[in-house]
DNA sequence: GGGTCGCTTATTGTCGACAATCTTGCCGGG
DNA sequence: CCCGGCAAGATTGTCGACAATAAGCGACCC
């Protein structure tokens, strides 16, 4: 329930791997940019020792991609794969929504609606949601899975496929055009988990992450030339590549 | 077919990886089991700096719990973790099965149909066919999976739920004590496939893993005597050094 | 002139040693 | 007799160096 580990309690391996997996979802390390293992240990200032074994976890998230004798590169998403991950995320969201109607307590719920209404303000009140909007929908979705009560639900979602899509979503700085119709759906899924109507909640949710994808698919569908990645990676000379900014790891909140 | 990658053509640190996990899920560590670094280096005769690399992947498959200064212990699964599980698998499953109606080919279903005549073969001819049956199950599941052509799914499922079933049928020598039935069901769910009737396959298989489910309540229910671990240590061809006493893994607590 | 072989070099894989931390047993005090 | 602090031992965490493998490049042969 605690989640506020400090900074330095925890081992180095431990901390690498997570400003590590930081900075590939927030985009700071481009998809496909080669990591030199000697690069990023002088970056981050540890071994190379801690560093592998947090490549080594990465990689079992599908954040990195390793050849061996080869190097390790940040995956890099095609759009069939997202696609491929909002159709699960459709199946096990549609699932936690479900347990949640059963499992939340009141307090979760009236916490939750507490969260919607913080959503709507801040819907009104300016212009540029998309940042918020977008950490917002992530936090909707987060408690409801949280209040699956599902220990294997939550690990898969937020420790398997929550930082896939939050990576697709700094890639491709995905405006989030449909904030209205997204929150007015988070309210009524809000409101099926109120009168404890499970199906009800999985349908809607279901709904909800199908329309996104819907959403995702047509924006790709009739123009790419807006998620050009910008970043071609075929055939990079190593190193030097990803030069940006003075400070290249930004310490989180 | 099982031509895969050859044993000594992957790195040191994916070799113990594979032979650490298959010990795992075959019951030779039993769980609960401390797993100091020393002692598994000299075991797999491989250094302690490629051994932290694969505890770490383990770590992330939940298959190992450690703790961070104190040690690494080999995942214990509660009753209640597995039904968490199966419900997972309901979901999953069976949404692999609707994705395999109309995703697999005709060769596929094909081979699919064959292996199922395979096990009622041996459903007919063997007594024991525990081992057999369990392999197979898992075998029919695993084909269908497969037979989604999702990525993410197939990594989902077979990367990081299937080991652990795995590892419960060998922890508590899990008889399939319903074979007949489960084989009726299997043969159901082929039809369907046969069929293109992705809606009936769903169904179906979310029904069977329901059952499956259901049977390990109501065993653990009302007698769990019938969990005697036989433990087998297996000792190939890595490092011809492997001291494996009578007594080799301690219980701790 | 094109292709192939061998060398160079940089990067990854592996190892052994050192340092930090936790556990355990013991001692003293309440 | 029980509890807390302290020291010794063991185990994990970290580091730097060495070895092995693959990519790049140049020269040589056909």
């Amino acid at each position: 329930m605690e989640s506020t580990i400090s900074d330095d309690s925890r081992t180095l391996a431990d901390r690498v791997f997570t400003r590590l997996q930081d900075d590939i979802v927030r985009g700071a390390l481009l998809p496909g940019t080669k990591l030199g293992e000697a690069e990023l240990a002088s970056r981050y200032g540890v071994s190379r020792g801690p560093l592998r074994e947090a490549i080594r976890r990465l990689e079992s998230r599908k954040l990195l991609e390793r050849i061996p004798h080869v190097g390790t590169r940040v995956a890099s998403l095609s759009l069939g794969d997202l696609i491929e991950i909002y159709h699960v995320r459709e199946a096990l969201e549609g699932m936690a929504a479900r347990l949640a109607a059963t499992h939340m307590t009141d307090a979760e719920i009236h916490s939750l609606v507490e969260l919607l209404g913080q959503h709507e303000q801040q819907q009104d009140l300016r212009e540029d949601v998309a940042y918020f909007q977008r950490e917002g929908d992530l936090d909707f979705h987060y408690r409801i899975i949280q209040g699956s009560h599902n220990g294997t639900l939550i690990d898969m979602l937020i420790g398997g496929i929550y930082h896939m899509v939050r990576m697709y979503r700094y890639q491709f700085s995905t405006v989030a055009n449909r904030p209205q119709r997204a929150l007015q759906e988070h309210r009524r899924i809000a409101e099926a988990l109120e009168s404890r109507d499970a199906e009800m909640a999985e349908i809607l949710m279901r709904r909800h992450i199908s329309r996104a994808r819907q959403n995702i698919e047509a924006q790709h569908g009739l123009g790419d030339a807006a998620v050009t990645p910008a970043a071609g990676l075929s055939t990079d000379t190593l190193s030097s590549e990803t030069k940006q900014g003075p400070g290249p790891v930004e310490q989180s909140k």
